[in-house]
RNA sequence: GGCGGCGUAGCUCAGUCGGUAAGAGCGCUCGACUCAUAAUCGAGAGGUCGCCAGUUCGAGUCUGGCCGCCGCUACCA
């Protein structure tokens, strides 16, 4: 069985959920629930990021140990994604065990392998920012206020230098290993660009994984949180489980975190051996007036306070359909609104539910059969065909606007073909039948955007289990509205929104 | 400074290998309909595809230059 292992980026317990997390997080559970649809063995993968320095003195501040403060953030993260409908299958903390031997593992592998070495750092070092400082780069002010220290401290690097070669030959046999293409130049030009050896461990603090060989230090947080992926694939603790999973891994990421993830980690992986290098899926920024979101104050909303105003689905699908997947996306409260009136209250939802009022009025609330030759079919099978590709491509954005075309164009044959002015009959039974069987479809291909909402029409259609249970492509083919159900009518399963 | 990205209708964006008369949704105008959440459907207006030059029988689509916006350049998705 073809397996799809997706990770997002393990977030920093420094910070509260906010909607550039759940962005990231929301992409990957639709394009993983896609995947499940399909029949693969999924494995998506979410976390959080808990050790260095800016943990450890929040906790200070809080009055708590590091790991105490660590458990309350996480747990918000937890908490957030179940509360967004997120199936991620595991959720993985730095601070567990099996993540600690995992870096170990991984890192001494490199070590013994002659990747890493130690040598004297003598230089600038911000406190804050648990970063080395080059000369260049520190302004008098910076040293007079304090936020730039002079240090010395034995360090060890690991020899990026050498895997410039490497990672290219990588990048030119797999053309296909970072998308949008856009972002593969960029990689590609961080290596072109030289690689000089980095620094991945630390004496100054002590709220971190033990590096094996050396007492005293911790590793850097980086290659720490990196490591998260193959611990989670089993790396260090079930090397069986890793070798099934690992082959498929691909990264979910920002584009601000390109040049740890697809430069830093596969030079890493290759140091200590590990020869499978991961496929990256990488997206911009959420703007706001043109600001990246973190800066503005939209950030202040958080993900709880959209689900308020818009339902999970509502907001899952009106953030899913508005950022193209890649560039920067413009987001704002009225646009999501809009967004939300029109495709789920105006033209899903209300589709719904005339056609099972329509049902009540001419077929006595029992669904009937469709017409298996109907045009509607190839409209169906072309929405099909758009839409597993662009999911395929890792772009909800562009699925969703091809699935809605099956919408608009049931919306559309109703309107020409007037069911409400036929007499009961064979006539009104196809021409409605048609209708629940778009419908049906439409819930199998909107579930990974927007599960509970479609789970809730196929009830309605009278349909027994879930769409999310159903198997692609076969389930999106035309036809299989059974006739005879009895359909419900309910309340709007978007109401319209106003203001 | 270096590297990279973006600039297509009022708005948000599609446009794979260069090739039938530039696309979608929304918004707008007009009309139709009334089963439905004042929802739906049809028609229409609206673009010198940032600017200039080049390659080509032919460029939004390739090359060079310019303008504008943005990002990265050791740790905010």
């Amino acid at each position: 069985m073809s397996r799809y292992f997706l990770t997002t980026p393990i977030f920093y317990v420094n910070d509260a959920p906010h909607i550039g997390h759940a962005y990231t997080v929301l992409n990957g559970d639709a394009v993983t629930r896609w995947h499940r649809l399909l029949g693969e063995d999924v494995f998506y993968l979410t976390g959080t990021d808990e050790h260095g320095l800016k943990v450890q003195r929040a906790a200070e501040a809080n009055g708590l140990s590091p790991l105490e403060q660590a458990d309350g953030t996480s747990q918000r993260f937890r908490e957030a994604w179940a509360e967004l409908g997120v199936a991620n299958d595991e959720f993985i903390r730095t601070t567990e065990s099996r993540h600690h031997r995992s870096v170990q593992t991984l890192m001494q592998r490199a070590y013994d392998n002659g990747y890493i070495y130690s040598a004297v750092y003598d230089g600038w070092y911000s406190v804050s920012d648990e970063a080395y400082v080059s000369e260049e780069d520190v302004t008098t002010e910076d040293i007079e206020s304090g936020r730039v220290e002079r240090m010395t401290e034995e360090n060890y690097f690991f020899k990026l230098s050498e895997f410039e070669e490497p990672l290219l030959k990588w990048f030119e046999a797999n053309p296909q290993n970072i998308t949008p293409e856009g972002y593969r130049n960029e990689a590609l030009g961080i290596i072109r660009g030289g690689l000089r050896d980095i620094s991945i461990t630390r004496t100054s603090i002590d709220w971190g994984i033990p590096v094996p060989w050396a007492e005293g230090h911790v590793f850097y947080v980086w290659y720490d949180a990196l490591t998260n992926y193959a611990t989670a694939a089993g790396y260090g603790n079930d090397d069986e489980r890793f070798a099934q999973w690992w082959p498929s891994v691909r990264h979910l990421l920002g584009k601000d975190i390109i040049r740890f993830h697809c430069v830093y980690w596969p030079a890493m992986l290759l140091a200590a051996g590990v020869e499978d290098l991961p496929h990256y899926h990488v997206h911009g920024w959420l703007l706001v007036g043109g600001e990246k979101m973190s800066k503005s104050a939209f950030n202040q909303i958080s993900p709880s306070d959209l689900i308020n105003d818009f339902g999970v689905d509502g907001f899952r699908y009106s953030l899913l359909r508005d950022t193209p997947f890649g560039p920067d996306s413009e987001v704002s409260h009225e646009a999501l609104q809009h967004r939300y009136n029109t495709d789920l209250a105006n033209n899903f939802g209300n589709l719904l539910q005339r056609s099972s009022t329509l049902v009540h009025s001419k077929c006595e609330g029992i669904g009937p059969a469709p017409d298996p030759d109907h045009p509607l079919a190839d409209i169906a099978a072309e929405v099909y065909a758009d839409a597993a590709a662009a999911w395929d491509r890792f772009q909800p954005s562009v699925a969703l606007e091809a699935t809605w075309r099956l919408i608009r164009d049931t919306n559309e044959y109703l309107q020409a073909t007037e069911p409400w002015k036929m007499d009961p009959g064979p006539l009104v039974n196809t021409v409605l039948g048609n209708a629940l069987e778009a419908l049906r479809i439409v819930c199998v291909l909107a579930s990974p955007a927007i599960p509970s909402s479609c789970e809730a029409a196929w009830t309605r259609l009278g349909l027994d289990g879930s769409p999310l249970d159903q198997r692609l492509p076969e389930a999106a083919v035309w036809g299989q509205y059974p006739g005879g159900l009895p359909v419900a009518q309910g309340d709007p399963l978007f109401p319209r929104l106003k203001g």
